[in-house]
DNA sequence: CAGAATCCCCTAGGATACTG
DNA sequence: CAGTATCCTAGGGGATTCTG
């Protein structure tokens, strides 16, 4: 498995499934496609400026299509590609997992602050 | 699924899985404990530097134990904990993702970067 | 051997302002 | 509405040096 090409690619998908809104863009194109607005509206925190940035990626590795329609204002709608459906499925099993055994992780982490005192203020 | 701790809990699950070192570790430590040294020597490009704050992180969370064995010069064990293994599953079923999907994702970027020329360099 | 400490760089990401 | 363009900062991560 560490043919290092290999290597490469797992760690820049990851590095993708680890940015701060990647997953969760593609997790609301879910059920249907959105336009730029109703991503925006509905993350709650993003600024769009990382909207922007993170929908390109996601064109840019063919997991999002981009459809402009060109109206005045301009709509642009945002949509899984069939790429992008099949990444779902893995990354709901490792948010399944988080979600999980967020308890253990939380007890473990006092567990070792206690142990650890001033480490991390 | 997105009633705020959860989402901030799986953000936090993710970003880990994200980073750079982290599910290599990990996947080093799936058949045997290492030592700080093997890890070093097997991960190739990692800095001891941050192999220590990796290997700190993963403790933190429970995924990962620390066994000090006293000797000189001192002798330190890595190895999974029963919760580090159940990641294992939905982290290799991604990894598998990126592996499986990895020849039409750079596809889609050379397809992206065409279309978009002088953007990335 | 297994680290802690230090220095330094680079990028992810936020805030704000402007445009077709 | 759906973006660019700027500016700015915190922190991830590398290289190097020191120590029990």
């Amino acid at each position: 498995m560490h043919e290092q090409e290999t290597c490469v690619a797992v760690r820049d998908v990851l590095s993708r499934v680890g940015d701060k809104w990647s997953v969760l863009v593609v997790s609301m194109l879910r059920d249907r496609p959105l336009r730029f607005s109703e991503l925006r509206r509905t993350i709650e925190g993003i600024s769009q400026r990382m909207l922007t940035l993170t929908l390109r990626g996601l064109e840019r590795d063919g997991l999002v299509a981009r459809t402009v329609t060109p109206t005045v204002p301009p709509r642009v709608d945002y949509a899984l590609t069939d790429l992008g459906r099949t990444l779902l499925d893995p990354v709901l099993a490792l948010a399944a997992w988080a979600d999980g055994h967020r308890g253990e992780i939380a007890r473990a982490r006092e567990r070792f602050d206690r142990k650890d005192p001033g480490k991390q203020d």
